[in-house]
DNA sequence: CCTCCGCCTTAACCCAGGTCAAGCCCAGGT
DNA sequence: ACCTGGGCTTGACCTGGGTTAAGGCGGAGG
């Protein structure tokens, strides 16, 4: 087994046998990415997804009027991939980029399907991964409805610590649905506040 | 079989046989409800949910800080029920009223584990479940993410058409993230626009 | 060393939407 | 027929965040 973490952290979400996972390793191909380097970007088909392994990753979504807003941040042992748009069959609307050197664990959703094929346990799993996500998707849409844009950026930092110091302003920004203006204004106003 | 247009429609989701459509039939309930009456309340157990026979209901989540805002509408062949907090195992936080005199089919969480073991097809199905609900939900971020007021309103009676005249304008500024009032402008301002 | 560039901040101005309050319309109840 | 109340609109005023544009600052390359 090459990857005994990430097995451990998979099968906390729903029962893996080892072998299952062993044969998921033999089909996955490790790959790495330079900082700014795009994993997916729009227009590629969606037919591939992967486990980040060492880096962080942001999911683009570039508007028909050109603004980018940011679907999420993805940092180790969390999945990348055009998810929405791989469940609808359609191509990715998404890019994800590599915000440092980064380095995933990929898989072909073709694969993956035979792997389901094979054993019930990857349609399990497959289920969880989309209620966790739904979950958060859900929380996120709380957040837009009811919080104004500071409340929703204190949350932000209390829900990704992890992320401190690794992703650009303009970029939380773009994830709160604000600009980054708007956010450098908010930053102050806190500072003054706080003193 | 009781329900046979529900099983269709179930059955484009996932592969389901008829014998097991039957079994849970057997462990549904049906329940009516009047015009305002609540089929969950906040502080519920979130051990049940249901599909819309017939009518309306709106699912309102009520912020400690006591605005209330709307997370969805649910109309016939629909489902309702505290999704996020069944999976979690949390207390329901969101209230689902019905809109109209309606009628539902009423499942208990627990009933519908038990068939769960008894064949993989419904494990299928609530993976398709988890993932449209998925979609539905990105869906709504991307529109608060780049979309104005009114834009949101224009896509939400493109996407819910035969909720026309069934709902409150209220209800549908609370869906949108914005005040009733503000709703009323956008509306008076569209129409001076468009003579 | 200086310059350029990427990232962040600040300021001035504008506009969408919030808040508060008054008023309208209509359906139901007496 | 009259009230009443719920749902919608309108107006006046305020505020958060958008837009544009001008710096500031620190790091990489000449």
């Amino acid at each position: 087994m090459r990857f005994p973490k990430l097995f451990e952290r998979l099968a906390t979400l729903a029962p893996l046998p080892a072998e299952e996972w062993v044969k998921a390793e033999a089909v996955a191909k490790e790959q790495s990415l330079a900082k700014r380097e795009l994993f997916m970007r729009p227009g590629d088909a969606a037919d591939r997804f992967a486990v980040v392994l060492q880096g962080v990753f942001r999911g683009v979504r570039v508007s028909p009027r050109g603004g980018e807003s940011i679907k999420a941040f993805r940092a180790e042992g969390e999945l990348i991939g055009a998810y929405a748009e791989m469940l609808q069959r359609l191509p990715s609307m998404t890019a994800i980029e590599a915000l440092e050197p980064s380095h995933v664990l990929v898989f072909q959703t073709q694969d993956f399907q035979q792997l389901e094929q094979g054993h019930v346990c990857w349609e399990r799993l497959a289920r969880r991964v989309a209620e966790q996500h739904f979950v958060l998707k859900e929380r996120r849409e709380q957040e837009f409805l009811e919080l104004s844009a500071e409340e929703r950026l204190v949350k932000f930092w209390e829900e990704h610590p992890h992320l401190k110091g690794r992703i650009p302003q303009r970029d939380v920004a773009a994830y709160l649905g604000i600009t980054e203006v708007a956010l450098s204004r908010i930053m102050s106003r806190r500072r003054k506040r706080a003193e």
